[in-house]
DNA sequence: CTCGGTTATGCAACTAGTTGCACAAACCTC
DNA sequence: GAGGTTTGTGCAACTAGTTGCATAACCGAG
């Protein structure tokens, strides 16, 4: 139940349409929840009909036409309610290190390779972040906003820099490994 | 497509019955890819139905009845398949800062109780990990399933470490923000 | 010997997310 | 002005995971 929770944070930003809602999604609030296209409209429809978001007036609502939506009293008060209630943290699901404890088991062939793609996808991604960080968060800017957002581009940072780590010495450990299969 | 894999890692490492398998990913890969037991025994079927496992010979395959299965070769096959095969890291999905995100547009009120929550379930985390490691990977034992088993519970062990770490100054910044609503 | 809890297996319905595609308007180029 | 690309919205079908419940055997207490 967090995508209409996600949207409505980033409608609060910002009043957007869909496809503005979507890109947003691709460099800011997706790296730590993603979205389709497909899903954004849909969960834009559902808030409508719920009376938490309303669409702006339009003189054409039609097909291929821009419709931005805004968060109503409603809308706020709902995030309001779910940001504050207690959540359990849902189970861990990776994939990575699944298949390396299935390595163990019928071999690591083949695996290397595929750990040093993911080793420079998260150094590229680690990058990424500490370039927002550069650029957004200079020495100085510490209204509470600022000081929660740039908590979260920590965390960011922090958990790219231990995958970037962690592949590091996983590699080293193959490399000393006999290719078993 | 992971969990009929972690399935096969598990029965590979040992021949199990539907609610064996259910207890064994509760306090082993479950820590990484957790499953309920509807999930497994659907999940058993299936693979079943497909030939990459078979259930042992037994008297009575009865309901409330133990059955166990094992891996058959081509079980064994895919499962190295599926280990070698280039995978992308899906993107992440993480409500906790998805809510400290939204916190940052509607207030702080009363996200902090839940932070200190979440703070008390990963030292608690972090401490089982620890405690596994200290059992089970004594000095000594490098034989490569060992060491790749063990660079698996480092992950979990480093992960957890960047939680409690987080989570903690996430904390401090909380106690010097006014607590806005 | 029967009643209630534990062990064990499993189906059905639901929810969330993904993939593939369709369609229309706007805009740009030849 | 015909044709291709980009922008923008959206449906439908599928896949994976969750929740709720049904069923049956076994086992111990009274």
């Amino acid at each position: 139940m967090s995508l209409p929770h996600a949207i409505l944070t980033a409608l609060l930003e910002k009043p957007s349409s869909g496809l503005e809602l979507t890109r947003r999604f691709d460099k800011s609030i997706g790296y730590f929840w993603s979205a389709t296209h497909q899903q954004i409209y849909r969960e834009l429809g559902k808030l409508e009909a719920e009376g938490l978001i309303r669409a702006l007036p339009a003189e054409q609502p039609a097909r291929g036409q821009k419709k931005s939506y805004e968060v109503l009293p409603a809308g706020r008060a709902e995030l309001a309610r779910w940001t504050a209630a207690a959540q359990d943290p849902k189970p861990q699901r990776d994939v990575l290190l699944l298949r390396l404890r299935a390595a163990a088991v019928v071999g690591t062939a083949g695996l290397a390779a595929d750990l040093r793609r993911h080793l420079e996808l998260h150094r590229r991604q680690l990058a990424e972040y500490r370039e927002i960080e550069r650029r957004d968060f200079p020495p100085g800017r510490d209204a509470p906003q600022d000081r929660l957002r740039h908590l979260v581009l920590r965390a960011g940072i922090d958990l790219e820099t231990f995958w970037t780590q962690w592949l590091t010495h996983a590699l080293e450990e193959f490399a000393e490994l006999p290719d078993t299969d």
